[in-house]
DNA sequence: TAATACATACGTTCATGTATGTATGTAAAT
DNA sequence: ATTTACATACATACATGAACGTATGTATTA
């Protein structure tokens, strides 16, 4: 075949980043080769390497597509100021329903969760994970101290538990309803458990 | 070499778990070959292939190792009726601690959680695994409803919702202490956020 | 002596990366 | 406005290596 234009090299591209995502999700990203993936999308593999350098490269291309604009969503709305526990509120639940809502948001972490090994230059992606990870603690964190210094919190509280407990709840929720969405509705039970949290964390002091 | 007694057996036997757990934190399970763990167990692969059918076996039988003695732990408190909401605490907080202190606890964790892909063969021990989640979010469920029988919840407490976030808050904690246990202290925190959430659910009434 | 507890040897499959082929778009030269 | 030249966007072909399962050998032990 022969070269296309921008726009239709673009759509190319984004057809292997769906097929990635399908081919991923259903036999996990070490047992799948880069042929899979290419018939999946219907090109071949010399098209595959075209776009990305290798099978990592284009795994963490696709991990990006859904988290860069989801990063972006979260340092948006980091305006809010009067009323800190009520802006981390809306981040936990907003994200759990989107969760909850969109098909690619549930295949890609069902994959990077369940179906990925971080390991080698997966480790290496791993680590900018965490980098963003770190990121949403000390965000959360920040957040935890205004709302302590604005009373919302007893000033017994530790901002960096009640941060990492909140974390660990969403981070609990996405991996066992992305193991198994039959479960629990998490729509349903999202609001409720994450009012429970900060509501015990407003009785306790967080420790 | 040659035959050797049935203690001498089941020690080989060990000894190729052991270093199954190692290799596979080390390298992944699907990125280990069942040349490595050999070589880690200072026998040939004929050793492994006489204990175990091939590595969907043997990583069964790992992970069993620590799995089945922590579930009997858990069947065996199940007796006390007096205080149900204790009972649930103790038995949350107990494992946490476990888990901070017993190496081979953290080793098997961090590679179920973070090291494995559950496709094919996987999915079948994934899918046991499951059923014993499945069993102790039962357990839980039944012990938070006898805790709202017992006045320890209140009445419109849904049991099921209450069981299921404190099952996401272990598991969230667990994922993300063995993706970097230098995030947080373990030990330290782990009494005082089971806390707050048991708190927040008698607040909320866990929804 | 027969089953056990391994070690060794073999054949097959399969994924990877690269090298090379090829046809088209694109920009500059005429 | 053509032609020319080159970069682009892939497809195809090849060489390498690694892991798997099995088959077979062998020395004990019961």
């Amino acid at each position: 075949m022969a070269r296309k234009t921008k726009e239709e090299a673009q759509e190319t591209r984004n057809r292997i980043l769906d097929a990635a995502e399908q081919v991923f999700q259903r036999q996990g990203v070490s047992r799948t080769s880069l042929a899979d993936i290419a018939d999946e999308a219907s090109v071949t593999r010399g098209a595959i390497y075209w776009h990305f350098r290798n099978k990592a490269d284009l795994y963490d291309a696709m991990i990006k597509r859904v988290l860069d604009p989801e990063e972006a969503r979260c340092n948006a709305g980091i305006v809010t100021d009067s009323d800190p526990l009520g802006f981390i509120r809306g981040l936990a639940v907003d994200f759990l329903q989107q969760l909850a809502q969109d098909p690619r948001y549930q295949r890609v972490f069902e994959i990077a969760w369940h179906k990925c090994e971080y390991v080698d230059e997966m480790a290496v992606i791993r680590d900018s994970h965490l980098e963003c990870g770190r990121r949403f603690i000390a965000l959360l964190e920040d957040a935890m101290q205004r709302a302590r210094e604005a009373g919302q919190l007893p000033s017994s509280a530790c901002p960096r538990q009640a941060a990492v407990g909140l974390i660990a709840l969403l981070d609990g929720l996405v991996v066992n309803w992305t193991l198994e969405p039959a479960l629990f509705p998490l729509a349903e039970y999202a609001p409720g458990l994450v009012d429970a949290y900060l509501l015990g964390l407003r009785a306790s002091g967080g420790h």
